[in-house]
DNA sequence: CTGATTTTAAAACATCCGTTTTAAACTTCT
DNA sequence: AGAAGTTTAAAACGGATGTTTTAAAATCAG
């Protein structure tokens, strides 16, 4: 019975480092040690096989970044005082990095979501906006209280700014494709995601300046 | 003799729009009129397409960047003031977003350079680490003399940081699959540059704070 | 035990892929 | 005009892809 779950670790594994498009059936069921047919027999489709696991992946995920948001915007309400932006950030932030090192025995599902935030396969991308969806809004709304003086599209494309750049480490953090680049730091997640979330409210709260100040040629 | 360019224009397209594995040879002749067989007459193999398209691009880019970037490095050093942080971001990031606005005949070539960034095929990440590894060292240099204070490591994952914000929005920006997550928000291309400058500008100048400073249960 | 479900093995399916070949037409330049 | 280079058309290549089928074996629940 846990044939469904060999293959969802294998297909997360596959998925994360080569892609939707690139990770063929053959390559998960050998590296699953079942049958190729089992695939189709238990999920429907190689689609349906990698949104079954975007979904045990992401669905928790997004719950505990609600849960935090919402334990947030609590506390806001009994206190008076206005929510943080780096505590917005730090709740939608931390829980995916944290996660990543609880399970050091499983695939690297971090991986997975970054993965999943970038691939150019259109399925994936519908399913990954679908999932995201929900604290997506949550975060564009809590944000929009915490910095009233900044419009709405100010905070739509900040936001877009701090996904960037936490989708870019979460494919770069001890990815063996990357380590060249890195030279020997030997940086840990605590550091690299307070790193993140103090560079990421300083630009959140960045004040907006007028256009047209800085004259170039190109 | 244009044939080349028509090939080029329209791997150009294709690819940014899915990627190099999902962009087939097929595809890509038919899109650009010609014969199936043209590619490998001209080209030699996909790969070699793929790498002729992201040159063609990326090549002049990157020279403009470090042509400012050099004219910095050169003001700074006859006024003896050290450069600011601000300036340093603004050569990296204007140059990839002016060029988008200025060619709006030819293929959407910023939407290449930014899946470049992110294509998950190996050939793809090769090709773009090379030709981006010299603007990236001297980058890494310059944001290190600009900020003394910041520890190297620190300064690379900022910067990871800027380019992952970077990409980001080069792929969303009049990108229709993103369409809907943007409301009517009319953003134009200066304002989301300078938008992004600031962002990174602050996040880059954030100050390193101290660790475990806050409890979390998850 | 029995019946239902799960899993395996192996093969085949149609389709797409990048690439190559062949021969004929077209263009360009000397 | 003639040679060289370019482009087209059509077909085929070997291989990889997702999916389906068939039948036998293994597992498990009542």
């Amino acid at each position: 019975m846990d044939t469904k779950q060999h293959i969802l670790n294998a297909a997360e594994l596959l998925f994360s480092h080569h892609g939707y498009k690139a990770t063929s059936m053959r390559a998960i069921t050998e590296s699953a040690g079942v049958n190729l047919a089992a695939v189709n027999y238990h999920f429907g489709s190689k689609k349906a096989l990698i949104e079954s696991a975007m979904e045990r992946r992401l669905r928790p995920l997004n719950e505990i970044r609600q849960k935090r948001l919402n334990e947030l915007s609590e506390a806001s309400r009994r206190t008076g005082q206005k929510t943080a932006v780096q505590d917005i950030l730090r709740s939608f932030i931390e829980p995916v990095l944290l996660l990543k090192e609880s399970r050091k025995g499983e695939a690297d599902f971090s991986a997975l979501i970054g993965r999943a935030f970038i691939d150019p396969d259109d399925t994936v991308q519908k399913i990954f906006l679908r999932l995201m969806k929900p604290v997506s809004q949550l975060m564009l709304d809590m944000l929009g209280d915490a910095l009233p003086e900044l419009p709405e599209d100010v905070i739509f494309w900040r936001y877009q700014f701090v996904i960037g750049a936490l989708a870019r480490i979460m494919r770069m953090y001890k990815n063996p494709r990357y380590e060249s680049l890195q030279k020997a730091f030997k940086t840990d997640v605590e550091s690299l995601m307070d790193g993140l979330i103090y560079f990421t409210s300083a630009g959140m709260e960045a004040p907006m300046k007028k256009k047209n100040r800085h004259r170039n040629k190109y």
